[in-house]
RNA sequence: GGGCGGCUGCCCGAGUGGCUAAAGGGGGCGGACUGUAAAUCCGCUGACGUAAGUCUACGCUGGUUCGAACCCAGCGCCGCCCA
């Protein structure tokens, strides 16, 4: 260990390294260090390289992931520089996909990269960081340069990634423009004189190619930090749309705490890692209390709370924990609920269809029928029951969590 | 270009002329029990209709048949083998 290294740097990093389940290479702990003594002795700012592929329109708490880890360099003075990939996006990453995934249009891009900044100001200070479209660049890369960037990689390589690997295997296509995927983002590190990228597991192949092109291009490697992905709701597959096991970033905020409360109680420390900036003292601490008998129940709305509160505010988050306590524990209807007006009378699977509360009348009726119905807290069992002006103000209740009020 | 095999509901997968809205599993939803956890148990899982029933659905198009997911032909996509 490098003597010279003071302890005050190696606590800094330690605290990354420990509080994240993050990956650093080179040198763990002791690379980040040395990069911390380095920026100060040269007074620097490190910049952190974080790229985004908008490729949906919205953002879930797996996204933020990468995000907090910007957050805590952000919060030490240092500048995450945000890369929009506006021209990678419309080429596709292969990461982590056994099959091509569909290329954006530049309309796309544009779009869901508005929103994407607008919830990623949930998490990070924007002001604070440097915004950049890799399109900007890319897109004026010469095909001569391309070639001669392509020399860095060896097919063999790629073949050693997994899903290439399996995907040739399993004689499914594997196109041309995806092996050119981790040049484009490698380039990007370059472009940007990146000293740290940050990326998920799934990224480690483009993330460290980007270290690669670096020393070809005669500069400082970046340092690569690989955060795990996110477990999803289910607890066992990663966060993500096509599970529907996600918590969205646009997600109300008792919807955030509803869904916090669901995730397994195994999740717990997980996502204290990986998605609050929780001092690891602190998540040490709850994973004793938790081994010592406390009910993991209360943890967990320790950590639906922190949620909540990160992505709105204390109060919101205050006012969530209320209503949760008054609906779960209490059985309370909600104060808040989506009204229906009804104008006239109507067969309360018509009012459930009419109200979307269900996505067809034959949908409905299963759930009467399961006794999944209940109108003024009393279960209904006909599902011709009709709705009269008389019941305006009642409310219908489907299932735990879906209620509507007649008015 | 040739030979063979596949394509079934959200996913996997059985079915090879009527008993098939299509076995079984997974997932999902609802109920019981709980802590909106896990485990377990029960029910539901195409749409419309109070119902009888009607419509839509087994890659696509057409045909044979009283009747087709199932038989025939052409097309498409995927796989395996040969050139």
């Amino acid at each position: 260990m490098d003597k010279s290294l003071p302890q005050k740097y190696i606590d800094q990093a330690e605290e990354f390294v420990s509080s994240t389940e993050a990956l650093f290479l080179p040198n763990g702990a002791l690379g980040l260090a040395e990069l911390f003594h380095k920026a100060d002795k040269e007074k620097k700012t490190l910049r952190v390289k974080l790229g985004i592929d908008p490729t949906t329109s919205d953002l879930h708490l797996g996204h933020t992931v990468c995000l907090q880890m910007l957050k805590k360099f952000q919060d030490l003075g240092h500048k995450p520089v945000l890369i929009i990939g506006g021209f990678t996006a419309t080429v596709g990453d292969p990461s982590g996909r056994n099959e091509a995934r569909p290329p954006l249009s530049i309309e796309e891009v544009k779009n869901n990269s508005k929103t994407y900044l607008n919830q990623i100001s949930k998490i990070l200070d924007l002001e604070k960081v440097e915004i950049l479209n890799n399109y900007d660049w890319l897109n004026d890369l010469r095909t001569a340069d391309l070639i001669k960037l392509a020399h860095l990689v060896t097919i063999n390589q790629l073949v050693g990634k997994e899903a290439f690997g399996s995907r040739i295997e399993n004689g499914q296509p594997l196109y041309l423009h995806e092996v050119l995927y981790p040049i484009l983002q490698g380039y990007d590190s370059v472009y940007i004189k990146a000293d740290i990228e940050v990326g998920g597991i799934d990224q480690t192949f483009n993330v460290l190619f980007g270290r690669h092109m670096q020393k070809h291009f005669k500069q400082d490697e970046q340092l690569v930090i690989l955060l795990p992905l996110l477990i999803g709701l289910d607890g066992t597959k990663k966060m993500s749309k096509t599970f529907n096991n996600l918590i969205s970033l646009k997600d109300s905020p008792d919807e955030v705490f509803g869904k916090a409360m669901s995730i397994p109680d195994e999740l717990i420390i997980h996502y204290f890692k990986l998605v609050t900036n929780e001092q690891i003292k602190q998540i040490l601490s709850y994973e004793e209390d938790m081994k010592n008998g406390k009910n993991p129940r209360d943890v967990k709305m320790v950590l639906a709370h922190r949620l909540v509160k990160q992505l709105y505010d204390e109060n919101t988050a205050i006012k969530s924990e209320e209503n949760f306590i008054k609906q779960f524990r209490k059985n309370e209807i909600p104060e808040k609920v989506d009204e229906y007006i009804l104008k006239e009378p109507l067969k309360i699977i018509d009012l459930m269809y009419l109200s979307k509360m269900v996505s067809s009348k034959a949908e409905a009726k299963r759930l009467i029928q399961g006794g999944g119905v209940k109108l003024r807290s009393n279960t209904i069992d006909n599902p011709n029951l009709l709705i009269t002006m008389g019941d305006k103000n009642s409310v219908l209740q489907i299932g735990k969590r879906k209620f509507v009020k007649i008015i």
